[in-house]
DNA sequence: GTTCGTCAAGAGCAGTGCTCTCGTTTCTGG
DNA sequence: CCAGAAACGAGAGCACTGCTCTTGACGAAC
């Protein structure tokens, strides 16, 4: 099983990455709604049907667009994060966070493909999964290496969280091992905020409301870092 | 100008109003996507050219749709949150909270159309523009009514906020008259989670993740409350 | 050298938004 | 009351979509 198994082979995996590239590219222009298989293989000067031979249905060719965007998204994510010195919890979180703004603001019509309301008549394969945790790792990691350095206080605020969530968080805990439940709920409220944020700003809905959007990000995920407990 | 002028105008009025119920029930059950003119058409035993007469193009009827959702929204977030003692402030936060989380589960392509990714490529008219901003200026109401109560202590959390915020919050101001900067923009990073979290349930980015939802939701509300200082 | 699998091409189906024309119906001004 | 104007439903048609099926050609394996 070398890289270069038949000529055929090569040329097929060529096509292939060749239709996902102007696909990309018309996804980025024209947005989700806008990609079109018959204006993929106009552009390549093949006809329609022979797009079929790769990707068996529109559907199919959206989802790795969609795995894709998770690990650019991730990627970009994980990029800011190790940038900072590791034992700068705050800077790393709020590296982490622009990073996700950036790379959306960068790339909208993608992360509406991938934060933005399900495409119709599209389900999500499980494939997609590995690829779309990459950016909650990031952020989890961050919260977790400051849980172990003790350099994470939260304080007290609203009640204790509930039996059932306590339960709940098996899942979750096994990505941020040593947290505090009550933490780890902090920190999903502070993911919640953060793509809240992108999502009503990239959608438009802070029109006419913010002006200085990325100073008020910043601020907004301090005071979500201090929600954490992160200094 | 009687409510009925002529016997035209009454059955156009009455067929607008059929068109729109009807796209509704498809929307709701077939998503943004699967929105047809001629369907609509169809099932009124209509043709479609016919459908044209009443609304220009298919992106008219979309944007009534979202003005009618904008409104169906704001008022369900205004019963719930009428339905709690005046000065029960945090009852009333949490009231709104899920009451915009309760309709959104219950017309889930509805909430995707109006906090979703833009649908047709673009649209955004600025006659969604006061319907819009009825669920925010309850939020931002109980919030108002706490501080003018003195209800409201925020615990110290982060920096300051920057000049340029305070200089920026001019729009925001006029809803919160008498809120403090720093409480402004606390309230803003508590609107982004409450959107962010349901987006996020809504769109399956919570799947194997919590399962008591409604429950994890109601925790979030409430430490994004503690953060406001509501009580 | 023949066979077999892969491939691009083309025609075609069912559907879409939208435009235009053509009679008919309804309203309105004289 | 009646003619002209405006609104209306129906139908045909254009350009486009995703997708299927068949046909003929090419390359690789036996």
């Amino acid at each position: 099983m070398t890289a270069s198994r038949t000529a055929r082979e090569r040329v097929r995996a060529e096509l292939s990455r060749e239709i996902v590239d102007i696909a990309r590219r018309q996804l980025a222009t024209e947005g989700a709604g806008g990609l079109s298989l018959r204006a993929v293989a106009r552009e390549m000067g093949m006809v329609s049907s022979a797009v079929y031979r790769y990707f068996p249905s529109r559907d199919d060719l959206l989802t790795t667009l969609i795995i894709d965007g998770y690990n650019a998204l991730g990627e970009a994510v994980e990029r800011a994060e190790a940038a900072r010195p590791r034992d700068d919890f705050l800077g790393r979180w709020l590296a982490a966070c622009h990073g996700a703004r950036d790379w959306a603001l960068a790339h909208p019509h993608e992360y509406a493909l991938l934060y933005g309301s399900p495409v119709p008549g599209y389900e999500a394969p499980q494939d997609t999964v590995p690829a779309r945790l990459r950016d909650v790792t990031v952020l989890s990691a961050v919260l977790r290496d400051a849980v172990e350095a003790g350099a994470a206080d939260p304080p007290p605020l609203g009640p204790p969280p509930p039996a059932t969530l306590v339960a709940d968080g098996e899942n979750m805990r096994a990505i941020m091992a040593g947290v505090p439940d009550e933490l780890i709920l902090r920190a999903l409220t502070s993911w919640t905020a953060m793509y809240g944020w992108i999502s009503l700003e990239l959608f438009g809905q802070l029109n006419n409301a913010i002006e200085d959007r990325r100073t008020a990000f910043d601020h907004s995920m301090r005071t979500m870092a201090a929600v954490m407990g992160l200094h």
